[in-house]
DNA sequence: CTAGGTATTGGACGCTGTCTAAACCTGAAC
DNA sequence: GTTCAGGTTTAGACAGCGTCCAATACCTAG
């Protein structure tokens, strides 16, 4: 059930503006995992007059209402994910490049061992070295 | 064989200093996780003249000398664990605080079936509530 | 059309981490 | 003890990232 962009956001409660949208149709489509101050360079390409505190507020937003994720993965920077379904992430040393991993590729068991404490998510966070050609 | 403080450094090829040794002397036997302005206000109390420079120039010299490990978990901070054998981490929503999880407690499979990824290290992360007892 | 709420803007702000140049200590050789 | 070279420390400047704010622009319901 295809309803476009705008129809995407009002079904998360997001009211559609231009900006809005601009900032989805980059981020809700990459596969790439892209920091806020990229996304902003980005979408200045099409949007040129769009402020940096639009497109973290939009970005926060999104996050708030679940069409993003949040990851803290790499030194000092806060990337995005429009990938919300659970998988584990991959960090390449070399470059920093984040890769998905997919949830089935790992087991992982005793989870619910952990006694006293309320899991939420998880996720394994992999680092070492990808080749070339599997870098995003 | 216990050598003291100075060994300990002098083992790993740092040349001791009373700075050294003060910030050696807290961050290697926390059990926090702290960061590195942490670290610098709390060796302030006994060596007030220190500057930060020096903690975080310590701190990365500690690391790349394997005595402490750098932590990407937690919103925009890297923290220091003075425990460097493998180990998990769990992030408490609420409090932000980090606690370890033992290796064992956890059971990861399939990381060697990745194809064509060379993976140096990896952790799980785990998030969600921890009971107030377990908070660090 | 108007009123009220919402979104956007640009700038200021604070925090964290890095860099620099100068001062300083130390310890090895004499 | 003196000297010297190298490593260490220092204060401050700097840059990047994320947040906040007050003012303005925009939408939408009525």
């Amino acid at each position: 059930m295809k309803r476009g962009l705008p129809g995407a956001l009002r079904a998360r409660g997001i009211q559609p503006s231009a900006q809005r949208l601009a900032v989805a149709e980059y981020v809700l489509d990459t596969l790439d995992h892209p920091s806020a101050d990229q996304v902003w360079a980005r979408v200045k390409r099409r949007v040129p007059m769009i402020s940096r505190a639009t497109v973290y507020n939009t970005l926060n937003l999104f996050v708030e209402k679940g069409l993003l994720r949040q990851l803290v993965l790499a030194e000092g920077r806060i990337v995005f994910d429009p990938h919300v379904a659970p998988h584990h992430h991959f960090v390449d040393d070399e470059t920093g490049a984040i890769l998905d991993v997919p949830w089935e590729a790992l087991d992982v068991r005793k989870v619910e061992s952990l006694e006293g404490i309320d899991v939420r998510e998880y996720q394994v966070v992999l680092r070492g070295r990808a080749p070339r050609s599997r870098r995003a």
